[in-house]
DNA sequence: AACTCACTCAACCGCGTGAAC
DNA sequence: GGTTCACGCGGTTGAGTGAGT
C-alpha cells in the first residue's frame, strides 16, 4: 500500500509534469493571458508543500482565500480536499486493517453512506462532547470525565485518522466485489428476519410506537426506560438557545425512540457540524413527551435496561472492542433497491435478496429524520462557542438547586456503570461481562471495547439489515475470527440467544462494584463533583480508568 | 509480450446547507 | 425574504497498477 501509495505520488508528480499546464510552469500555473486558471489533477509535492504552510500559518477553512495567500492555484474546494485526504497530520496511512473492514461495515449498516461521519476523527468527537453540555452543566470535573470515557470509546468506535474518501472507495469496492461474486452484502438470515419482521407487521410506525412483536422488541418493554432530566438545561437558556425542544422532552422518550426504534446509531456521538445537528436534533426532539423524573431509581432503571438493551445507547461503547469479524454474518443480504428494510419511511415488503444487487445505499439506514431521532446528533448540540462559554462558567446555584445531580443525568451513570460492568468483568474472568453479545461467544477479547458491541445491539436498528435488534443477531451468528473476507463471513451458524444477562445479574454486578463504598474500593482516588451541592455523588477514578480500557493499577 | 480485467486511489463535480449581507 | 458565499458531503470518474490469460 505504501509502496503503491509512493508510487502513486511519483505518478502524480511525473503525469502532473506531463500533463497539466500548470505543473509545467511550477506552480505559478498556467498563466493565460495575466489570468490564472486554476488547476486541476493531481497535486504535486510543491503544491502540498505550500498547502502545508498555509495550513500552518492560516489554519484550516477558509480555502477559497488559499490562492490568494499561498499562489497556489487550486481552488478552495480542492485545497481542502487535499488537505482533508492527505496532508492532515493526523491521518492514518496504509490499507484498512480487518477490525476497520469490519467497523466500516457495521458502521455503514448503522449509518448508511455517511462516509464522513463515519470517517469522523476523534477530535472532532472530543469537540462535539463539548457541545454535550446537557450532562455537564453543572460539574466540570464531570465534564472532563465524561469527555475522557467517551473519546476512548469513541476512538474504538469509528475510524479516526480515515478519511471519508478512503471508506467510500473500500466499500464502494466491496459491494462491487460481492455483486460480483453474487453475494448479499448481508448474511441472508438476517435478511429473513427482517422480512419475517416486516410479514408480521413491524414497519416503522409501529416500532416507533413500541410495538412488540419482534422479541428483542419486547425485551426492550420489559425494562422500564430510565427517565433522565433534561429540564434543568433550560437554566441557561443563553448559552442553549434552541433547546425548547430538547428540554420537553426526557430522556427517557429519547430512549424510547432509540431503542425502541432501534436506530441507526444510537447515541453516535455526533461528529458533523455543530449547525447541522441543530437541524436534525430539532427533529429528534420535536414531539417528544416530556416525562420526567430523576432520582437513583432510575439509575437501577438504566442499569436495568441497560443490561437489557441500552448498553451502549450513550455512545459510550464501542462495538470495536470485538471481534468484529462477526460483523458481517449479521449483517443482512437485501436488496436495496427494495428500500423495505432499508429504509424505515418505505411500507413496501422486505424481499431477501440474496443475489446481485443495486448497491446504492445498501443501509439499513432509515430516513433521515428518524435515524436522527437518536443515532445522530441525538441531542440538541449547542455550538462549540456557546459550549465553550458554558464551560468557562461555573455551575449555577439554580442549577444544582434544582435537585438535579451528576447521577440523574442518566449519562454519566450509563458511563460510570459500564465501567463498573467492565472492572467487575476484569476480576471476575469466569464471569461474562455486561452484555449479552458478550456472553454470545463476541467477549472472547474482554476489552472494555466490548461494550460497543451493544450499541450495535442497540442499533442495529429496524430498518438495518436485520431489521431486527442485534441481540438476536449476535445470537445468530456465529463469528468467524480473523477473516476480511466477505465469503468466507457468510458462514453462519445460529446459536441459542439464552445467554443474555439478565436483570438480577446485572444489579448484582453493580452492587458488587458499589461506588458508594470506599471499602470495596480498590484504594482508588475519588471523584469527588467539586460542585458543594452535590458532594453526595463521588465517583471513582478507576472506574473511569475501567471504561477507559486502562489497566488498574 | 500483449491484452483484459479487477482493483485502488485521487480528484472532481453537483448539490445541500447555514451564515452573512 | 432573497442572494451570495463558504463549506461539507456523497457520487462519480479516470488514471495507474497488478494479476491472470
Amino acid at each position: 500500500m505504501s509502496s503503491m501509495m509512493n508510487g502513486t505520488e511519483d505518478n502524480m508528480w511525473s503525469k502532473d509534469r506531463r500533463d497539466s499546464p500548470a505543473a509545467d510552469e511550477g506552480i505559478d500555473g498556467g498563466m493565460v493571458g495575466g489570468i490564472s486558471p486554476l488547476k486541476k489533477g493531481p497535486w504535486t509535492s510543491v503544491e502540498d508543500a505550500i498547502l502545508i504552510d498555509y495550513v500552518k500559518k492560516h489554519g484550516e477553512g477558509n480555502w477559497n482565500s488559499v490562492q490568494k495567500h499561498s499562489g497556489l492555484f487550486r481552488c478552495g474546494k480542492s485545497c481542502r480536499l487535499r488537505w482533508a485526504n492527505h496532508l492532515r497530520p493526523d491521518l492514518k496511512k496504509g490499507s484498512f486493517t480487518p477490525e476497520e473492514e469490519n467497523r466500516i461495515i457495521q458502521l455503514h449498516a448503522n449509518m448508511g453512506n455517511k462516509w464522513a461521519r463515519m470517517a469522523a476523527e476523534v477530535g472532532n468527537l472530543i469537540s462535539d462532547l463539548k457541545n454535550y453540555n446537557l450532562v455537564i452543566e453543572y460539574n466540570l470535573e464531570l465534564l472532563f470525565l465524561i469527555i475522557l470515557a467517551t473519546h476512548k470509546a469513541l476512538c474504538g468506535r469509528l475510524l479516526p485518522g480515515r478519511t471519508d474518501n478512503e471508506i467510500k472507495n473500500y466499500w464502494n469496492t466491496r459491494t462491487k466485489r460481492l455483486q460480483r461474486a453474487g453475494l448479499p452484502l448481508y448474511p441472508p438470515e438476517v435478511c429473513l428476519q427482517g422480512y419475517k419482521m416486516n410479514k408480521d407487521g413491524q414497519n416503522m410506525g409501529k416500532l416507533q410506537t413500541g410495538d412488540a412483536h419482534d422479541p428483542d422488541m419486547m425485551l426492550t418493554e420489559h425494562f422500564k426506560i430510565p427517565e433522565v432530566e433534561f429540564k434543568t438545561l433550560a437554566l441557561n437558556p443563553g448559552v442553549l438557545p434552541y433547546s425548547t425542544d430538547l428540554f420537553d422532552a426526557s430522556a427517557s422518550s429519547v430512549l424510547k425512540q432509540g431503542v425502541g426504534l432501534s436506530y441507526g446509531q444510537g447515541l453516535v456521538i455526533p461528529t458533523i457540524h455543530p449547525a447541522k445537528r441543530f437541524r436534525e436534533s430539532q427533529t429528534i426532539f420535536t414531539g417528544l413527551d416530556g416525562s420526567v423524573s430523576t432520582g437513583i431509581s432510575e439509575f437501577d432503571q438504566l442499569t436495568d435496561y441497560h443490561h437489557g438493551k441500552i448498553t451502549g445507547n450513550f455512545g459510550l461503547s464501542s462495538p470495536y472492542g470485538c471481534d468484529l469479524s462477526n460483523y458481517e454474518q449479521s449483517s443482512c443480504g437485501v436488496l436495496p433497491g427494495s428500500n423495505a428494510i432499508l429504509n424505515g419511511n418505505s411500507s413496501s415488503s422486505c424481499e431477501p435478496i440474496c443475489g446481485a444487487m443495486k448497491l446504492e445505499l445498501p443501509s439499513l439506514q432509515c430516513s433521515e429524520t428518524q435515524q436522527d431521532s437518536w443515532g445522530t446528533p441525538a441531542s440538541p448540540l449547542p455550538s462549540l462557542e456557546s459550549a465553550d462559554a458554558l464551560i468557562q462558567s461555573p455551575p449555577t446555584k439554580e442549577t444544582n438547586s434544582d435537585g438535579q445531580s451528576p447521577r440523574s443525568s442518566g449519562l454519566l451513570e450509563a458511563v460510570l456503570y459500564e465501567s463498573r460492568a467492565l472492572k467487575h468483568s476484569k476480576k471476575s474472568p469466569g464471569h461474562q461481562t455486561s452484555d449479552a453479545f458478550v456472553a454470545n461467544g463476541w467477549g472472547a477479547h474482554s476489552s472494555p471495547m466490548n461494550v460497543c458491541t451493544a450499541e450495535w445491539e442497540l442499533h442495529a436498528d429496524l430498518n438495518s439489515p436485520s431489521g431486527h435488534s442485534a441481540s438476536s443477531l449476535f445470537s445468530e451468528c456465529t463469528p468467524i475470527s480473523g477473516s476480511s473476507s466477505d465469503e468466507q463471513a457468510y458462514n453462519v451458524r445460529p446459536e441459542p440467544i439464552d445467554q443474555v444477562l439478565s436483570y438480577v445479574e446485572a444489579r448484582e454486578v453493580l452492587h458488587q462494584t458499589d461506588c458508594n463504598r470506599p471499602d470495596v474500593l480498590l484504594g482508588s482516588t475519588w471523584f469527588a463533583p467539586s460542585n458543594k451541592y452535590h458532594n453526595d455523588h463521588f465517583f471513582q477514578t478507576d472506574d473511569v480508568a475501567a471504561l477507559l480500557g486502562g489497566d488498574q493499577p
